[in-house]
DNA sequence: GTTATTTCGGACTTATTTATCCTGTTTTAA
DNA sequence: TTAAAACAGGATAAATAAGTCCGAAATAAC
């Protein structure tokens, strides 16, 4: 039942995603966050806090508080976002081996599943909060996916 | 931390990788299994009884009992064993996406995810146990990978 | 200054996953 | 016939992930 990444890797995208989308109303409370993606309050804010720690976005605290991006959506790639909540493991290690294999004694489909790490890799670090902005490009991803 | 696959899935996997490999020997208990994998002897037991269920490996009771594979390696695909224990969600719902993305509505990355999904996809039905042992060639993978 | 609203941070609860235990049944071999 | 070894399966325990709560500090508006 586990899908790639953890829910609160998987909001912390979509809130990041959204301060993107809506980044010229400028601060926005985890409350409002919360409601248009229909997920927990004080979850979201809590992966916001974290977040904040983390320097991928800024908050402000008090009446008319929230939370911002820090940096531009061009420069904040979802690799950033999943590094920092769930790690790499999942680009890194291999899953299919016996807990022998290795680098240097690696089983037969090491290779072919390193090849796909490094896609999905790739893919995560050349797609940026931008890239799902509406009426964005598509032409970087096609050229990522297709290499 | 998630890692694609559940715990269950990764030690069927390996479970199933080495039933193919040492499917020369006939019966091989969960004990046994377990002790070469480094896994939880009963957790490995467990999985095992619903595998058989499931209809991918045979049972037998007893002294000397334990499992086998039910079919030969090269009919048994990865997705075989994934579908039945994790499900198949990760190949197809769309992550990045806010709540309301579809097909009809997609998001910017809609497509290329979906195109990273069929490549998984694809790579797992078309890989099977007996890909992983040692002497099997990788060219059904490489052909895959890069189709 | 007071009040309302929001982030901050930690403690707490709940749910799910992972792992273990125990009792029963089956089968083999001595 | 009996003892040992193994699966069957439900109950329980431990660990982790997901989600909630609350008091405190900050800030804006009145």
């Amino acid at each position: 039942m586990t899908v790639l990444f953890s829910k609160k890797c998987e909001y912390a995208l979509q809130s990041l995603l959204f301060l993107a989308e809506f980044q010229d109303e400028g601060i926005l409370s985890a409350d409002h966050i919360a409601n248009h993606l229909d997920i927990p309050k004080e979850f979201v804010s809590k992966i916001l806090r974290s977040l904040t720690k983390s320097g991928l976005v800024v908050s402000q605290r008090g009446k008319t508080g929230g939370f911002q991006l820090a940096h531009a959506p061009e420069r904040i790639s979802l690799m950033d976002v999943i590094a920092d909540i769930d790690g790499t493991a999942v680009f890194e290690d291999c899953l299919f081996c016996h807990p022998s294999c290795n680098p240097d004694a690696p089983c037969p489909v090491h290779e072919t599943w390193s090849l796909m790490q490094n896609q999905l890799s790739h893919l995560m670090k050349n797609t940026h909060l931008d890239n799902f902005i509406p009426g964005q490009s598509l032409h970087q991803f096609q050229q990522d996916v297709n290499a």
